[in-house]
DNA sequence: TTGACAGGCAACCATTTAGTTGCCTATAAA
DNA sequence: TTTATAGGCAACTAAATGGTTGCCTGTCAA
C-alpha cells in the first residue's frame, strides 16, 4: 500500500480522526483513556490505533503496564504538502516560501 | 453523513484521487474519456464520480449526449483549513493573513 | 430512420471494514 | 502471593465497498 493511500484511508474513518483530536488536545494518553465516553469497545479502539499507526499517524511507547500513544502530524503535513495544496498552486510559492521563513526563525 | 466525512472517504481511494488528478490537468471531461487507460469498467469509473459528486468535489454538466464533469476544489480547501491546518496552528494565523492578502489582490 | 455512440440503471459478487465477544498475558498493588 | 488493572490476540459477524455483467435510454450522424 502506497504511504500516502495509508494516510487517506486512515483518515477516512470519523472515529480515527477523532483519536487523532483527542490525542491532539492531550498527547500521550492511554489506550483505556482514549476510551472514554467512545461508544465503542476497548478493542475497537484498539484497532483504530493500529490503523494509526500503520499510517504512521500515532506512535507508542510502552511504560510499565500503560502503553502511551503520540500523535504524529508529518504525514498529515505531507499529504497536505504534496497533494492537498497541488489543487491551489496558486499560491504555493508564496506560502511555502512564508513558511520557510516561520520555520527559520525556529518555530517562536 | 457529515459534510467532511464525506470528502475524506472519497478521498480515501486511489482511484478517486487519480480521477480528481486528471480533472485537474485537463477539466471538463467526459465519463469515456475519463475511462482511458484505466484498468476498471465504465461503470466502476461512474460509481466514483457519483461518490466525488455527493462530496461535492465534482459537479457535472450536460451537454447533448455527452456529459461533463468539473472538479470542484472548494470541499478540498475547506478540510485543508478547518482540520489539517489545525495540525499547525502554530504557522496558522500568518498563514490565513497572507492568503487573504494574496486574495484580495484579486487572484493576479 | 437506422445504426452507433454516450451514458444510466440494477442485480449480483468478493473482499474489506468496523465492530463484537471471549479469553489470555503482564505488571502493579493489597 | 493474590488480585485488580492495562493491554494483546483470535474468531466471528454484519454491513459497506469496489468491482463486475447485462440491458435499457437518449442523442447524433449516415
Amino acid at each position: 500500500m502506497d504511504d500516502d493511500d495509508a494516510v487517506f484511508k486512515a483518515l477516512a474513518d470519523v472515529s480515527r480522526r477523532q483519536l487523532l483530536d483527542r490525542l491532539y488536545e492531550r498527547n500521550g494518553q492511554t489506550l483505556n483513556a482514549l476510551c472514554e465516553d467512545l461508544d465503542m469497545t476497548r478493542q475497537a479502539v484498539a484497532k483504530h490505533l493500529a490503523i494509526l499507526g500503520e499510517a504512521n499517524l500515532v506512535s507508542s511507547e510502552k511504560q510499565g503496564r500503560e502503553k502511551l500513544h503520540f500523535i504524529n502530524v508529518v504525514p498529515i503535513n505531507g499529504i497536505a504538502e504534496r497533494w492537498i495544496n497541488k489543487f491551489e498552486r496558486r499560491h504555493l510559492s508564496a506560502l511555502s516560501a512564508l513558511k520557510k521563513a516561520l520555520e527559520d526563525e525556529g518555530g517562536r
